[in-house]
DNA sequence: TGAATATATGTAGTTGGCTACGTAGATTTG
DNA sequence: CAAATCTACGTAGCCAACTACATATATTCA
């Protein structure tokens, strides 16, 4: 036990951080052990467009939670990976309407059942007495009623 | 809800990464609304050197968990700051011995309050039905046991 | 004891997000 | 209807971690 986990709650970027950072390295693998070649930070962008097939720069990264200059930046990659294209939208001309290509369609296909593996694998991993997944919805939707920073002001301002 | 949320745990490192930032960013906030000149990311570094005041550089790296040259880099802004020094090991002329200057030492004392403040604020947050912290602990003590690539490969080859 | 190996530190360059800022087209409003 | 504002997209550069590689010292072992 370091000292960086003893400090645990006051660590805990930190340490969510890492965690982040080990399940997209063992991500990558993943892929690559199923002959499949992609990034899993393309996951949102392809899983959305999915879904959703037709949709602008700005809508995407509303979706996958991102600043548009991020998701400019994957869409670069995969545009320039064939698995996405773009045109321009004739009713608004401001806007860039972003689809899948057939080498995209064709991608997903391959990569249901991988997704399948992540999921059960996820699954077992984060079975535990505490549920991740629903940890992290919890707090996400406490920090939507009120921020970490206005928490801790309040708090502040009752111990004076 | 979007279609990232929805497919919830297939994503589930951008999430983890999200709430990460979002913590870190608001974190900086904290330290700023107490009229303190500190940066979330120097927390793991200073709070080592609380609590194991002479370390080398690869002791350090090991005890926060992160990479040496990850470390070096935080250093050597701590030594700009003056909140840190570093002296060769006599014994062993390979290391560097780090140590808190009086500074750092009394930055430290003047933390103390607003790292009760966040601990506050952070039981607070993440006190929902599944304890954020715990589970965080829970994953990363069985991805210990077993990578997630690993269980990966297991549950593949269970389906084939 | 000197050759091979291991350890400690450092540098360079990558990555995957971000903010700040700029431009062009669409919309609103005096 | 023109001026002001808003929206969509894009570029540039930052940030906080990383990997890969290099060098210097220490240790081990044939």
């Amino acid at each position: 036990m370091n000292v960086i986990d003893e400090s645990g709650i006051l660590a805990i970027s930190t340490r969510l951080q890492r965690l982040a950072d080990t399940l997209r390295k063992d991500g990558v693998l993943i892929y690559k052990a199923n002959q499949i070649d992609f990034e899993p930070k393309w996951f949102p962008v392809i899983y959305t467009l999915h879904f959703k097939p037709v949709l602008s720069v700005v809508e995407i990264a509303n979706e996958i939670g991102y600043t548009h200059p991020s998701t400019i930046s994957l869409l670069k990659e995969l545009e320039k990976e064939k698995l996405i294209r773009s045109k321009k939208d004739k009713a608004d001309e401001r806007k860039r309407l972003i689809q899948l290509t057939a080498k995209g369609q064709e991608l997903i296909e391959q990569m249901k059942p991988v997704w399948e593996i992540f999921k059960a694998a996820t699954t077992e991993l984060i079975n535990t007495q505490n549920n991740l997944m629903k940890a992290i919805a919890e707090v996400e939707e406490k920090i939507a009623e009120q921020s970490f920073f206005a928490r801790a002001q309040r708090l502040k301002g009752s111990k004076q």
